[in-house]
DNA sequence: CCTATATTTGACAATTATTGTCAAGTTAAT
DNA sequence: ATTAACTTGACAATAATTGTCAAATATAGG
């Protein structure tokens, strides 16, 4: 499956925009965006959505694909990343959740 | 299932001692390890590891329970959660991990 | 009821993590 | 060798998390 920053630099490269471009219009220095990219960064949730608009990406499959990193992410060092994972999928489908 | 916070609770009165006696094992003032128990903050990482410790809680479940808990706030905005979830999860499996 | 002790609450301070800029360094194509 | 695009790393700004403290509420005995 590819990572966000394959999807994004993907597209930006078939759109024949420059970092400079879209960069530009999600007001960041085009390092960050670099960085984003090739995995180094991750991006914010609301960069995500414009980068969406921007590069004309269905939002879904980003916003997924984007947050299943972040919780990879969290989970990183964890030996039970699995089991955790399984409970608040259950947690989740019945709708338990009283975070506040 | 229960909270983290009803864990740690149970046990501590189980235990018959008082927010003063943990907290202070884990060197933080009475008022966060109450808020804890009530769900009101989360506890850091390795405080759970010394809160298993101390309270004599099965460490693995105890983990997994807040790493649930964890995940599901990083998702409780998110339309998109089971989704991400379940890529999530076969992401790990294949152990195909490649954050930095 | 009085008062001791335990817990809770909320304002805000300290600390840590994340997100960003900038300038210099690569890379690749003329 | 120039030039444009991108990358890198040091560090600054901002935001989120974790903590303290003091006052407010319970809770339980005399």
């Amino acid at each position: 499956m590819k990572t966000t920053g394959e999807i994004l630099r993907e597209r930006r490269e078939k759109k024949g925009m420059l970092l400079r471009h879209v960069s530009a219009l999600l007001d960041i220095d085009t390092a960050i965006l670099s960085k984003i990219e090739r995995g180094e960064r991750k991006a914010t949730r609301e960069q995500i959505n414009r980068l969406a608009e921007i590069l004309e990406i269905d939002k879904e499959s980003l916003i997924i694909q984007y947050l299943s990193e972040k919780i990879l992410y969290e989970l990183k060092d964890e030996d039970l990343g699995i089991q955790a994972l399984k409970v608040a999928e259950k947690t989740i489908k019945y709708g338990v959740t009283k975070n506040k």
